[in-house]
DNA sequence: ATATAGAATCTTTTT
DNA sequence: GATTCTATAT
């Protein structure tokens, strides 16, 4: 392949980056600095002149959607498709090695990955099970121990617990969790990875067979590695394996999910002859952006050092904006994004960040008042949805009646009368005698050990569940969800859920189907035989659990956390609630490598803006029900003032239509509004009591100071 | 089995 | 303040 066509796109920096020498490479690539091109590309070169064979590279990331893109621009700059080459996410490439060799691995053949919301169940039941106190031992904590542990490659036999009761539970919970999944044959997320570790440790020739596959190995995201994962890359690369990694420390925003910036200092001294580089020049931003982006993570200790740069102008100055409250800033913000809009801009091109989710909905209310279309991240995905996991508990559980889980998620879902007396009985049973739910159930049927209507009510259920089994024996997929999902009585229990909610529920069952058909369709194509097709759509659900639901509308304002707007950028981005307590967040304020953590994460905001940047901080915000005084982030002092510019009150555009609306209610005037008065200047209202004529208004002035004002004299201008 | 009231909780999230 | 779980009553 033309050789040029990798090397010309590139700069020099990329360049060299892309054609090192070098067996170990380091790549220190700052936002917006090419950081996806320089790994395509990379790939590209290696393919091209180093006559390795797309079999001999695999390159890693930690989303599904990052690897998909990097595996069609490969396929883009390539011109062919890039079979044998392994390019996915950390989980997916441990979970393909899994099925795989699953023996060695010493799994069953078809097990199944749970997600969170699996593994927290199984937890919580486990640990009711064990008897334990729920209020001493909650299963959110012990999921966290659990998998803490894992990523850092440690198994209960590997913890001690110093005579400490609470360790020691947490042991106990942690144990009595691994011979659970290990009967069922669950596998847990972290689980992947530790699992395909000790294949490989245990398995010395199969180690030397995938060292030996694997000429190169890619990172992408490298300082987001945990400790298993890093050890993992480590074992996998060989003496002659050649390594690619792509990182910035400065963007590391996930160590309290047991990311280790430590291993992008740590990979130089792993691996001798690392060569480093930097790419600093930046593609996104304009200069003032990206010197006040500089100057604030300049506060930061122990950094590898990176400065980014541009060769396009300074742009405008990072507009500051101290609101009065959180509604006044809500009201600032919506008024900029109008503006831009109304300048011809598109709403997709806004975003507006915050810390936390509970930010949302004061912006949200504001959109809805103007009736701008806006799509908020974070809600559930498709397959975590109630309905959706219903219904695959029925697929897991005809797939493999040991699956305890699957089994409590739907013995009364739709509600056949067994109550949790019942399931308690069943749950029990299973214990004493070491079995699944699932036998328990048998036993107790068999030997009549339940109330006569328990006793039916299970016994129908159990005959269900055998009746969809051998129906769906020789089915496809998707004929096999739209059996289960009939057949189950899902369908009819949800129609029976009124309003919205129970159409959506609908629609996602009948979504579900669609999404089999697919998945139908690449299984042929695949040739994966059929009594594989439902593990392989079960595993995918829990791997790859879909698209955030957002609004329909294509051309929406994007409101989204910091942390998901990592690896995005919007012309117009606004960083709302700068305030000491909230950003940084007051849990992360006293250690200092948490606050610079949050530094970080501020910096990741900022260089997300292409344009223009706006800040904003509420000196009053009403957070969980209480009004708290906040003072401005420290982060906005660490913005050398050259490059900011404040905004004044009053200085946005008029309103009036709208308060015209508001006003017709039962309210005078809505709380944080700006009202200009004849004496006193402009001011935000506070507060009111009353209605009409006779309602008094309490109004924050500029330069008066606080006042109680009555609406029929005080003549208020609204703007 | 459902309905309602009171309590508890409220950083960030991918796989 | 809003949601979501838990306990209690019917």
């Amino acid at each position: 392949m033309d050789v040029s066509k990798i090397l010309d796109p590139l700069n020099n920096a990329q360049r060299q980056a892309v054609c090192a020498e070098a067996a170990n490479v380091l790549v220190l690539a700052g936002a917006g600095s090419g950081k996806t091109r320089v790994l395509v590309h990379r790939i590209a070169w290696l393919l091209a002149s180093e006559n390795v064979s797309p079999y001999g590279i695999l390159a890693v990331t930690f989303t599904n959607k990052a690897a998909g893109q990097m595996r069609a621009r490969i396929e883009q700059l390539r011109g062919t498709p890039s079979g044998g080459m392994w390019v996915g996410t950390f989980h997916g490439l441990a979970h393909r090695l899994l099925r795989a060799h699953w023996k060695e691995a010493d799994l069953l053949q078809h097990f199944q990955v749970l997600d969170s919301e699996d593994q927290f169940r199984a937890i919580r039941r486990l640990i009711k099970e064990m008897g334990l106190d729920e209020g001493q031992w909650p299963a959110k904590e012990s999921q966290w121990y659990i998998n803490a542990r894992k990523d850092e490659g440690l198994r209960p036999d590997n913890l001690e617990h110093h005579n400490d009761p609470h360790k020691r539970g947490m042991i106990e919970i942690y144990a009595e969790y691994e011979r659970y999944c290990q009967r069922v044959g669950a596998v847990d997320f972290a689980e992947l990875l530790l699992r395909s570790h000790q294949l490989w440790l245990r398995n010395p020739e199969l180690l030397t067979h995938y060292q030996q596959r694997f000429k190169f190995i890619l990172v992408d995201e490298f300082q987001d590695t945990n400790t298993i994962q890093y050890a993992w890359l480590k074992l996998l690369a060989g003496d002659n394996t050649g390594m690619f990694a792509v990182g910035d420390d400065d963007q590391s925003i996930y160590g309290w999910r047991g990311a280790r910036v430590e291993n992008i200092h740590q990979f130089s001294k792993d691996y001798t002859g690392t060569e480093t580089f930097r790419l600093e020049q930046n593609y996104r931003s304009t200069g003032n952006i990206l010197n006040a982006a500089n100057a604030l993570i300049d506060h930061n200790s122990e950094r590898m050092g990176k400065e980014l740069w541009t060769d396009d102008g300074d742009g405008e100055l990072i507009q500051l904006y101290a609101a009065f409250n959180e509604q006044d800033e809500a009201q600032f913000i919506i008024d900029k994004v109008k503006d831009w809009i109304d300048k011809g801009g598109l709403r997709s091109e806004n975003a507006l960040l915050y810390r936390s989710n509970a930010q949302s909905r004061v912006l949200e209310e504001r959109l809805i008042n103007y009736g701008i279309p806006y799509r908020v991240y974070g809600g559930l995905r498709f397959f975590e949805r109630q309905e959706i996991k219903d219904a695959l508990a029925y697929l897991r559980l005809t797939n493999n009646r040991e699956d305890d889980a699957s089994f409590e998620r739907i013995v009364n879902v739709p509600t056949r009368g067994i109550g949790s007396r019942t399931v308690e009985i069943i749950r029990d049973t299973a214990r004493n005698s070491g079995s699944s739910m699932w036998q328990a159930a048998y036993h107790l049927i068999e030997h009549k050990e339940l109330a006569s209507r328990a006793l039916n009510a299970l016994q129908f259920f159990v005959k269900r569940i055998e009746e969809i089994k051998s129906a769906i024996e020789n089915l496809t997929l998707h004929e096999q969800i739209e059996h289960v999902i009939h057949e189950s009585g899902l369908i009819d229990h949800y129609k029976k859920e009124k309003g919205e909610r129970g159409r959506t529920r609908l629609e996602n069952l009948d979504e579900l189907i669609n999404a089999g058909k697919n998945f139908d369709e690449d299984a042929l194509e695949e040739e994966i035989e059929t009594s594989d097709v439902l593990t392989a759509f079960l595993s995918h659900a829990s791997l790859e659990a879909g698209e955030r639901q957002g609004d329909e509308w294509d051309d929406c304002v994007q409101l989204m956390t910091l942390h998901s707007a990592k690896g995005l950028e919007f012309k117009q981005v606004f960083l709302c609630g700068l305030e000491e307590g909230m950003f940084p967040h007051r849990l992360s304020s006293e250690d200092a490598s948490k606050l610079e953590e949050e530094r970080r994460l501020c910096y990741v905001g900022m260089t997300r803006a292409m344009q223009k940047l706006v800040i904003s901080y509420a000196e009053k915000r009403r957070l969980y029900g209480e009004e708290k005084i906040a003072r401005a982030s420290r982060f906005i002092s660490e913005i050398p003032t050259e490059f900011l510019e404040e905004i004044r009150l009053g200085s946005s555009v008029a309103t009036l239509s709208t308060m015209a609306a508001v006003e017709d209610k039962e309210a005078p005037v809505k709380l944080g509004q700006r009202v200009m008065h004849a004496k006193f200047g402009e001011g935000i209202v506070l507060n009111y009591e009353g209605q009409g004529r006779h309602a008094r208004v309490q109004v924050n002035f500029e330069m008066a100071g606080s006042k109680w004002l009555v609406m029929e004299y005080a003549n208020l201008q609204f703007c």
